[in-house]
DNA sequence: AATTATCTACCTATCGATAGGCAGATTTGA
DNA sequence: TCAAATCTGCCTATCGATAGGTAGATAATT
C-alpha cells in the first residue's frame, strides 16, 4: 500500500511539487513535510537541489518510455504517446515535469536541464522508431511538441476539452496525409 | 533610444528574467538591479509580485494579439501566429512568457494564473475569427498548442530547427487538409 | 559494533514586503 | 508672486519568512 522506500516517497512528493510550480516552484522542506521527515534528512538521500530534480527527470522518461515501449507502426506510436499525455491531463492533472523544465531551460542548473533535454530525445527517438520501415506523415517531433503544447494549452485555459480537440485534429491529417517528402 | 519610462523598463527586465526562469524564478532584486534602482524602489511601481506578474502577462498578452491583428484568412492566421512563435525562437531566443506561465499554473498566484488564461482565450480567438467564413482544417486551439509546444521542445533540446519542421509539417497538413466536420 | 537513516540545531543568503526619509518637481492658495 | 502643501520617484534600513545546505548527535537496523 504505502511506499516502502524513502527514497520513492521523496521522488514522489518532489514530482508533484515540481510538476505544480516548476524547479523554483517546491522546496526541500515541502517535500520533506510531505513524506513526513525533516527536510535535513530529504538531504541524505538527495545531496541537492540538482541531484533530486535531476533524478525526477531521469525517472520521469524511463516511466514514459516504458508507456511508449516499441510500436509496430507510426501510428501506433502516436496513439501511445496520445495516451500518455492524456493520461497526465486527464488522470494525474499535472502538467508533464519535463516539459514544464523544458519551459523554465534558462533557469535550471545545467545538470537538469540535460536531463530535460534528453527526456525530450530519447522520446522522439522512441516515437520515429517505426518510421524506419513505412513512412510517417508527420516527424516525431511535431507528434510530441503538439501533444506537449496540448496539455500545456488545455490546462492553462482550464479546459481538457481543448486536448482531446487538438489530438483529434492531428490524427485526422495524420490518417489522411499520405507520406511527406 | 533609451527606455524613458522606469514603469516600462522594469516590465521589460522583468519579462527577460521570467521568460527564463518562470515567475518563481525571478526576484524584485534581481530586476531592479537590471535596470539600476532598489528593489524597495520596484515596489512604488508595483506593489506586488503579484501585480508586477500580471502586468507582465497583460502586455504579452496585448502585444501578441497586435502581431495577429485581423487576419482574413485561416491560412493568413496560421501563418501570422508562425511567425509571432519563429520571432520568439531565433530572434528573442526566449520561451513564451504565458506559455512559461501556463506550464507553472498550479504554481501561480490566482491573479497571474488568470491574466494567463486570457493570454490563451483571446489569442484562440484572433486566430479562429477568419474561419467564421470559410472552414479551417485545423481548430484554433491546435494551431495554438502546436506552436507553443514547438517552441519549448526546440529550445529544450536546444535545436531550433526543430521548431521549423513542426512549423512545415502542420502548414502542409493545413493547406492539403479539407474541412474538418 | 557498524552501518543506515533520521534527528536537532544552526548557518548564510535571499525572498517579498514595509517604514520612513528626502530631493526635486508640481500644484495650490492667499 | 511667493510660499506652503502635495506629489513623484527614488533611497536606506529593516522586517519576518524561507531558501538550500551543513555538522554532529541520536536512533534504528543488521
Amino acid at each position: 500500500m504505502a511506499d516502502d522506500d524513502m527514497r520513492t516517497r521523496i521522488l514522489d512528493a518532489a514530482e508533484q511539487r515540481a510538476r505544480e510550480g516548476g524547479y523554483h516552484g517546491f522546496s526541500f522542506r515541502e517535500v520533506a513535510a510531505d513524506v513526513g521527515i525533516k527536510s535535513a534528512s530529504v538531504h541524505y538521500h538527495f545531496p541537492t537541489k540538482t541531484a533530486l530534480a535531476t533524478a525526477l527527470a531521469e525517472r520521469y522518461t524511463e516511466r514514459s518510455l516504458e508507456v511508449i515501449g516499441t510500436p509496430e507502426t507510426p501510428l501506433q506510436a502516436f496513439d501511445r504517446v496520445s495516451e500518455l499525455f492524456r493520461h497526465s491531463a486527464a488522470v494525474e492533472r499535472k502538467m508533464c515535469l519535463c516539459g514544464l523544465f523544458g519551459a523554465e531551460r534558462d533557469g535550471l542548473p545545467p545538470e537538469v536541464a540535460k536531463a530535460t533535454q534528453s527526456y525530450f530525445t530519447r522520446l522522439i527517438a522512441a516515437i520515429q522508431a517505426p518510421s524506419v520501415r513505412g513512412e510517417a506523415p508527420f516527424h516525431a517531433e511535431t507528434i510530441l511538441s503538439t501533444l506537449e503544447g496540448a496539455l500545456l494549452v488545455a490546462r492553462a485555459i482550464h479546459d481538457l476539452s481543448v486536448f482531446d480537440r487538438v489530438v483529434t485534429d492531428l490524427r485526422r491529417a495524420y490518417e489522411n496525409q499520405k507520406r511527406p517528402t
